[in-house]
DNA sequence: CTGAAATTTGACAGCGCTGTCAGAAGCAGG
DNA sequence: CCTGCTTCTGACAGCGCTGTCAAATTTCAG
């Protein structure tokens, strides 16, 4: 039997071509009962629309394109990133009928931009999602830009105001695990700082002092430690922290690696996590759920931002002229084992 | 400038529009002179063909469908595998003027292959790239095949003999690895074996073995050691092979992450390497060349087979009747800095 | 040279859908 | 029951390409 096209459901429905074609597209002026007839006729025959014949149609084809920094080309270990992002757009896509085209490419290349420019015009997308660090290069935004498809920005810190991104809120939510450690009784709570140059990590420390002054406790910069995100960095600071006279109680790392390490050195000072020592981080990478105890930590929410990402491109509301304001996916804390009462 | 169709450059190159089709579409029984007026047009108004209306017309999509296991779903750091895939399938079809379609799925849902089913129908595509695990299950083969896709297996051991299939030499690369350990003068070359489940890590041990006659030496129970892939079971192995009265001077484990527990080992006991000890893993993760000193590892040629199923895939001759004997790609020697001449 | 076979080329009808635009139906108000 | 309006529906022409099949051209044996 060979797949249901426009004219079965017609016939069947007692209407027009364009009239399915209408209830397909969600097109206005179509009465309720009709569109109820079209529906029930589409279901029934178990129609799925043509995508080639549909694109061949209207112009535009039904594909997101989903571009990213390569880190296979400069064998970082990153790609955790790329995947969920990946599932995440996936999602949006399947519920609309859309397909997703991947394109990695190495911001080091000297031509990314023309590189760019060429696949859009190739494939002509229906919209691009663009992740960091991509989205933060100029060049390659006003590439897109030129070509005139619409297209997303994500971006891992918050979102900025020129043209529409989708960020997180880093800063709220360190806030809020701060809270969290506070609500457990911990008054000393450390801190760990991370590489200087990224700008979200920055954010996640203003969210510590944040969710200190909330919880009603003092900043001291005593009880904060410059790391450099590394699981190395994590374990030198906590080092620092626990050999001293009054240890904290708690420590919150910007990122996992370094609240990693921090796990680390706590089993080999022979410190109890979480009886004696509360340890949170923040990413929520893999590797937080693998490690004992695993890591109460904040997750970023990639996944779900770039399927915003995705749909708010399906729905068509990031075009050229529409000034849409940047939203923000919310982080969402990970209570797990390495956090628990303060210790009497 | 409206993007040129294939009337503009019929009309360019004086010929037909379907002689235009033929030289696109690399159709025998075109004038070698014809041809190349053709493809002068092509390039003159730097054409490409529209492929919605390639795929309306032709009934097949010129997608590749690369169907995986997601290992995102259940947290595994196995990204990295993915992403080189990825990467190799898209640069087959990049050339090819295909598009990359990708599909992970979770291996332990009921119906996988139902969904693999729908995803078929609904996308038609040219051809599947079935990675591992997912290549060795046959309930899913069993699906893919019902719907008489072409699809390429690829299989991280020796491809098998029923459909087509594309794996690597993982015993052959490890006997290589194991003479050129053998002609850096090594006696006593250890081996650190994975995980038993997992065969194509076994047939390492196999080529181990082989190596080993090949260079005139020989196999001793005692230079093994099971690890379990593991860091941490690389380092007890290490452990246990270097406190040894006589240790080996080096030492070959199956994979990677056990190299490094390995390395780390050695620094620990401040034996150094490659000085006083050659190490060598297996698979070239991106760690490989992150630790010092670098080890020297065997390449998975993981992106060029899955370039190589897609170019099949596209070549259109992985069909259903079509008996076609699997292929094997070679795997590599890395030769880094964690091996060298054996200590006197 | 000639005729038949082999090779190369072209005309044209769709593929399944959307966009345009005209026409039908519904719905007030008189 | 008609007018003038709005809301809804349908006929039909493509979109750019490939498949079919017949026509044109070339090749080659005799």
């Amino acid at each position: 039997m060979p797949r249901a096209n426009i004219f079965d459901v017609a016939k069947l429905a007692g209407v027009s071509i364009k009239t399915v074609s209408r209830v397909v597209n969600h097109e206005p002026n179509v009465r309720a009962s009709t569109k109820e007839r079209v529906d029930q006729a589409i279901a029934e025959l178990s129609y799925r629309p043509d995508q080639s014949a549909r694109n061949l149609a209207s112009h535009r084809s039904h594909l997101i394109g989903l571009v990213y920094d390569d880190p296979a080309a400069y064998e970082l270990p990153t790609s955790g990133y790329i995947i969920k992002m990946q599932q995440g757009a996936l999602t949006a896509c399947r519920s609309a009928f859309s397909e997703l085209l991947i394109h990695p490419c190495n911001y080091r290349t000297k031509d990314v931009a023309a590189q760019l420019t060429s696949l859009i015009e190739e494939t002509r997308p229906a919209g691009i999602i663009l992740a960091a660090p991509l989205s933060n290069m100029p060049k390659i935004v006003r590439a897109i830009d030129a070509t005139g498809t619409p297209f997303v920005r994500l971006s891992p810190g918050k979102p900025d105001e020129k043209r529409f991104s989708i960020g997180t809120n880093d800063r709220e939510s360190s806030a809020e695990m701060t809270r969290y450690l506070a609500s457990l009784g911990h008054k000393r709570i450390a801190f760990i700082t991370g590489h200087a140059s990224h700008k979200a990590v920055a954010n996640r420390f203003l969210g510590y002092q944040d969710g200190l002054q909330q919880s009603g406790l003092k900043f001291s910069e005593r009880l904060v430690v410059a790391g450099d995100n590394s699981i190395e960095s994590g374990e030198a600071c906590a080092e620092k922290l626990l050999t001293r006279k009054q240890p904290p109680t708690a420590i919150f790392a910007a990122n996992d690696d370094m609240a990693a390490g921090v796990i680390r050195v706590a089993h080999r000072m022979g410190v109890d996590v979480p009886e004696q020592l509360s340890v949170a981080g923040f990413d929520d990478i893999a590797l937080a759920r693998m490690i004992h105890p695993a890591l109460t930590t904040v997750r970023q929410p990639l996944t779900e931002m770039a399927q915003r990402a995705a749909e708010a491109l399906i729905e068509g509301k990031c075009g050229d002229a529409s000034e849409r304001a940047p939203e923000t996916v919310p982080a969402t804390l990970q209570i797990r084992e390495s956090t628990g009462p303060a210790a009497r």
